[in-house]
DNA sequence: TTTATATACATAAGAAAACTATGTATATAA
DNA sequence: TTATATACATAGTTTTCTTATGTATATAAA
């Protein structure tokens, strides 16, 4: 959809926030979520989502575990320690950037 | 600045929105106006502002034209009737999407 | 029974859009 | 004369998406 454009940039933060709220998910598991809250609006492709998993855990904010469900492999992550805290930052950061873009844009919340 | 990662996806519907407010505007004025409307926190660089410019002319939304000033060139932008229809759609995708990010990390509005 | 859809991971190739660095040029203040 | 501000532009690089593809299992539909 539309909104994907402006995406880019916002993604880990989204990731932080949701593991942050919910101690444990695993890839797929993130992609409906994000589905179910926006409605179907926002999508996040696998090769947007994976890329950014494995990124923010070889940079140290996320571990991962694995169960089988199923017969099949899900690939928990969890936010590490260091991952805990940044996730403030990233939230604080967004905020400013949404307020700036609303100063810039003359946008009021929907 | 640290919103500068998110800028991305969104310096087009910004350049659109102070065009529309202000009906013409060179790049380096785009560039001072963004840093004062956000006091300082948001940057616009010109590796970033020109080629944006470029491709917004190319796409038919802007047109351009030419003024010395100081001996020194001017090269004013403003809407095209195209740009001009353009401009409402740009920004309530951004309102869009402002929204969505505000719901998956739960903020409020500062 | 075969086919489509959902679940679940992953990566490769390509494009978009930023950043950094560099270049040209004039005006003005230190 | 040197630094800063004004004013444009582009080349090379990096980040971060999209699209396409691949593997594999479970389940519902045809």
């Amino acid at each position: 959809m539309s909104s994907n454009q402006m995406l880019k940039g916002t993604l880990q933060t989204i990731i932080l926030k949701l593991l942050e709220d919910n101690s444990q998910m695993y890839g797929y598991e993130i992609t409906q979520k994000v589905k179910e809250v926006t409605s179907g609006d926002m999508v996040i492709t696998e090769g947007a989502l994976y890329p950014a998993l494995h990124k923010l855990e070889g940079d140290g904010l996320l571990e991962t575990f694995t169960e089988v469900v199923d017969n099949r492999v899900r690939k928990y992550y969890r936010l590490t320690e260091q991952g805990g805290k940044e996730v403030a930052d990233k939230l604080s950061e967004a905020q400013l950037f949404i307020h700036q873009l609303e100063l810039l844009l003359n946008l009021k919340p929907l």
